[in-house]
DNA sequence: TCTTCATGGACAAGTTGCTTGTCCATATGG
DNA sequence: CCATATGGACAAGCAACTTGTCCATGAAGA
């Protein structure tokens, strides 16, 4: 009866240990520069055609956040920009080599972080639970209010 | 394959939503100077003997940190500072009528925010995310890690 | 009992990751 | 063309933390 707070309570705990765990894993392998947050700001301009704004939205703060955050990025080596073909104002943003490195460390993180869920529920019933998350979890912003 | 990372990604997106559905209720009941953290540590002093260093310890941060939330909430009424009964250095800190009314509307809104999982999930299947949440996630400060 | 170290808490200052506010150059639609 | 919207830059401010230091009290060993 009060699984709800549980509930809440539960997934916060361990949505902070899913992250703290990545973080932990890709700062291990030398990318020790980088906060969680880039995770997903890579994440997001991997799939190309990305622009401050549009990261901004991505992570659900100003555009100015966003832009602190790229010129960041950008002054650590792991994101170029690039003039936008159709837009003398905006510039799209790209991945240089160590930009896609630690993305495809932090995607080997998230993987082994999800290990023991994989093999404590199985994978039938992970798909699921991935399945009912995809379901009821509406598109948002990707980021902690707190 | 790639569930792993939409996993990792969904839970994160879940509790920031959780907290926010949260936070919006509990300020619309009228608790408006209270922010999403000040749950938490009202969680923890309901549940009695808990000292400054106890809801450092819990919330994640520093005992300085701590100070300052349980400052500001003292000022906006919520919380009291008694005496330790055998620790001259410690206050023990305890709930107001505010407080208790703020911890019960946060009880609540956590309740009612969750309403869509019980639902889509049915009981039994609820119930068993919970006790797996339980048994797999690890005890630890209740903080997002950004 | 005395000495030593640990702990709860307070005070002060610094850091950081965001915010708001303002401005410009360019795009878009009437 | 002109009015408005949008991508982005620059500057300043702020809030929630941090580190650093200190004191009073408590706990444990010689």
């Amino acid at each position: 009866m009060d699984d709800a707070l549980a509930f809440s309570a539960l997934v916060l705990a361990l949505s902070g240990q899913l992250v703290q765990e990545i973080h932990a894993r890709v700062s291990q392998q030398g990318f020790e520069d980088l906060r969680p947050a880039h995770g997903f700001a890579f994440a997001r301009i991997s799939l190309g055609g990305a622009t401050t704004a549009d990261l901004a939205e991505h992570l659900g703060v100003t555009k100015q956040a966003a832009a602190q955050l790229v010129e960041e990025l950008v002054r650590k080596g792991y994101v170029v920009r690039h003039p936008h073909p159709h837009d003398a104002r905006a510039r799209l943003l790209g991945l240089t080599e160590a930009g896609w490195a630690a993305t495809r460390a932090a995607d080997q993180a998230a993987r082994a972080a999800v290990v023991p869920w994989r093999e404590a529920l199985g994978e039938a019933r992970f798909s699921e639970l991935v399945a009912d998350l995809t379901r009821l979890t509406p598109p948002g912003p990707i980021r902690p209010v707190w």
